[in-house]
DNA sequence: TGAAAAGTATGATGATCATAATATTATATG
DNA sequence: CATATAATATTATGATCATCATACTTTTCA
């Protein structure tokens, strides 16, 4: 091999990171080939060296926005009192950072209304996220003995994921940090995090 | 004039009225105009006797989206018991016809996630959506005794349009029934619509 | 009935984009 | 140091699209 070995496995990778920060900013369909190896650094001619096709390539790289992200995050915690690891995952996720940080965060509120336009792979990875989330979401709430918390777990997550989306489409700061603040608070409250009212 | 006086002002309807359609199906960017135009029967020429520019034909369909829908639904019945009108939306909201419905239905889902990188009009007009629905669910929730009626309500939109898009992005019919009976559940119990479990 | 004007269609232009063929650069090995 | 070759760049092609200029229809009124 000419250059290391590795060197085109790390141009994909960097391509790939280039990519979800691109599908979070602009959607993954008004993304275009020249521009993400343009944000990589390189020029749009080598694409089809590394992807297929432009379609294989967003399911690529929607699969590589899934992989580390808030969730792994709560992954973490698992061990940790499940009181405080829900908390701090209700209080991060619709926190003021985590809204604005339009490059960054969970995929799921990104990727929620482009979904059902996806290629297969992308909605059956999309899927498994959401499951997993769900899951992982109960698995605390049952150890806080809670009844029911696959189910809860599942309307939580709707929460989450429409509070932060209506935040993000909010275009006055207040009304917008009183949307995540109220669905905090409901949130918690609800899940039996803090003492009622 | 030639033609009768409102013959301009029907086709435009008529055109807003499919692009509603394809924005609800595609997404509000990967319409085009000669698409539009071709689903109302005409063809791309006369696109611009009728709006100035894409971007204000976006702006217009969009607003023409909130005209109608459920909330109006919603607002139709402010007079009837609050519970009754609150638990019929709910269960509208979160029904499977709605979900299914892919050309019609509540704007705030389809929209939700693009509403940022919509025109300074269209984020106004999406935010006075919600506003306008929040309102009236906390109307009906004060109605009912609930304190803290607003907060209450803001917390319930989210619920509403999280489940309602998680469940159109689950690809497995009986994983996306199960999102929305979940929430349609969790949302009448935590908002005292129906005794306690 | 005929001409003027409103409404719509045809066709053109330039931009952007995905894809692909070919050329060039960079570097690991002999 | 020379060369083979992997990795990337240049350039081309055809498709799609927004926009616009111009031509054609349709209908009302003189």
């Amino acid at each position: 091999m000419r250059y290391d070995s590795e060197h085109k496995a790390r141009t994909r990778q960097k391509v790939l990171d280039e990519a979800a920060k691109a599908i979070r900013e602009e959607g993954p369909h008004r993304l275009g080939v020249a521009g993400v190896m343009a944000r990589a650094g390189l020029t749009h001619g080598g694409f089809y060296a590394h992807f297929p096709s432009k379609e294989a390539f967003i399911a690529d790289a929607i699969a590589h926005m899934f992989e580390g992200g808030p969730t792994a995050m709560l992954e973490k915690v698992k061990g940790a009192p499940p009181r405080e690891a829900l908390t701090g995952y209700i209080d991060f996720y619709l926190s003021a950072r985590h809204r604005d940080s339009r490059s960054g965060g969970c995929p799921l509120p990104y990727l929620a209304v482009d979904a059902p336009r996806l290629s297969e792979a992308s909605r059956e990875r999309y899927a498994k996220g959401v499951a997993h989330l769900t899951g992982i979401i109960a698995t605390h709430l049952a150890a806080l003995g809670r009844d029911h918390a696959e189910d809860e777990a599942s309307s939580a997550l709707a929460e989450l994921v429409g509070a932060l989306t209506l935040a993000r489409a909010e275009p006055d700061a207040d009304r917008s940090d009183a949307i995540l603040e109220r669905s905090r608070t409901h949130l918690k409250r609800r899940l039996g995090l803090e003492a009622a009212q």
